[in-house]
DNA sequence: ATGAAAAAGGGGATTTTTCCTGTTTATGTG
DNA sequence: CACATAAACAGGAAAAATCCCCTTTTTCAT
């Protein structure tokens, strides 16, 4: 691999444009990679990418942004362009951080004071495995399973918890409004409020979002 | 530590007796481990753990067993006994089991035909750091945590289990028509034909039984 | 080549889902 | 109490899903 067109192509998404600059010198001089552009925030980046013709192929984020934030970004990337790999460039060491992350579909999550080979190997996993994890990442995702926390993300009221677990079934809406001893209407307020939340387009979406979190067991 | 009351202490879950004394063997070896008892299924152990007057700090646990197998039995040790660490000993190297198994609290995930002295370096993982995560458990999380990719087999005729895999998404059925370059009539064809051969209602039903029996993966 | 069977396509109707915009009803807090 | 907020509920309409019955096209073995 030599030739510009055949290197894999980076976005870089940070606020800190100095670092970013650097960065992108220190990426395009690895032998396989190269910068497309970067964005300020997710929202620049949603614009570049809509805006260019060639899409990256692996997006660097960072978490701490103004306008548009690392877990919004990659929850629209997971969502619209979920063939972009994610792979987290962030400040702090935060569990949590790292989770929140992994659940919206990252593919890896380095922290930025790490040795720049650390980053190129992390690159070049990412193209070859799909994912780079590092020891740290591992870890957390153990730790994390343990006492089950949650985030923002996947927190639900008792009865929309119930709902959703009803969705996942061959019922109606109606027929779970039945069960629920709550008018149609109300039900068709639960699923239109998960829809907006979770991103989902419609019930099939709700019950692939249900299952992928364990909310249900079919 | 050499005392035979200084060593930790294990209990064994297997309905495989012939495994089970023989890994009794083994772990009394250990110079840091003795093994307490061993039940055949959860249920046993339920009873074993009532009527000891010592308290297993690591319980090693089987999947399938009769009765009450090992989710089950994980579960409730999460629930009743939080502070004995579960070990899990499978045969199956199924990334669901794993995952199932993590979410119930499982320190450690290591399967049957391993070395010995891993078995040993796990249990010792276990007593100094809590938790002991294979290579392909680690694996097996950040995977399980990102969109996965498909697979396909199964007695449906090609058609069918695109058009059924397809329907496992937030695709309307004339977007599915498209993809498959065949009229929405087509599709309404194959719809209607598959809920009447697998006796589901609706769409969802049909989710439901891709997932059950793996015609795709969320 | 031809007839049966399978695959693809269609007309047209009802039901369900989905969406958008509200109002009313509880509920908790200063 | 009054006020803010969340939860429950509604009207109305468009889109999608579902159903039933029917026709055309393709495939394939004889």
């Amino acid at each position: 691999m030599s030739s510009e067109e055949a290197k894999h192509t980076i976005a870089i998404v940070d606020d800190h444009s100095l670092f970013a600059s650097s960065l992108e010198k220190l990426i395009n001089s690895f032998s396989d990679f190269r910068v497309l552009f970067h964005a300020k925030n997710g929202q620049e980046l949603q614009e570049l990418i809509a805006k260019s013709n060639e899409q990256p192929e692996i997006v660097l984020l960072d978490i701490n942004m103004p306008v548009m934030n690392g877990f919004e970004t990659a929850e629209w990337l997971m969502h619209n362009h979920s063939k972009i790999k994610v792979l987290v460039l962030s400040m702090e060491d935060d569990e949590q951080a790292i989770l929140k992350m992994l659940r919206r579909g990252a593919k890896g999550y380095l922290l930025k004071d790490i040795h720049p080979e650390i980053l190129n190997l992390a690159l070049q996993e990412l193209i070859n495995k799909g994912y780079y994890h590092s020891e740290k990442v591992s870890e957390t995702l153990l730790h994390s399973l343990s006492p089950a926390e949650e985030d923002e993300f996947l927190k639900f009221k008792e009865n929309e918890l119930t709902f959703i677990q009803l969705a996942c079934s061959e019922m109606t809406y109606k027929e779970i409004a039945i069960i629920m001893d709550l008018s149609p209407k109300t039900i068709d307020g639960y699923r239109q409020d998960l829809f907006k939340r979770l991103k989902v387009k419609n019930r099939v979406g709700l019950v692939i979002f249900a299952l992928k979190n364990e909310l249900t067991r079919i």
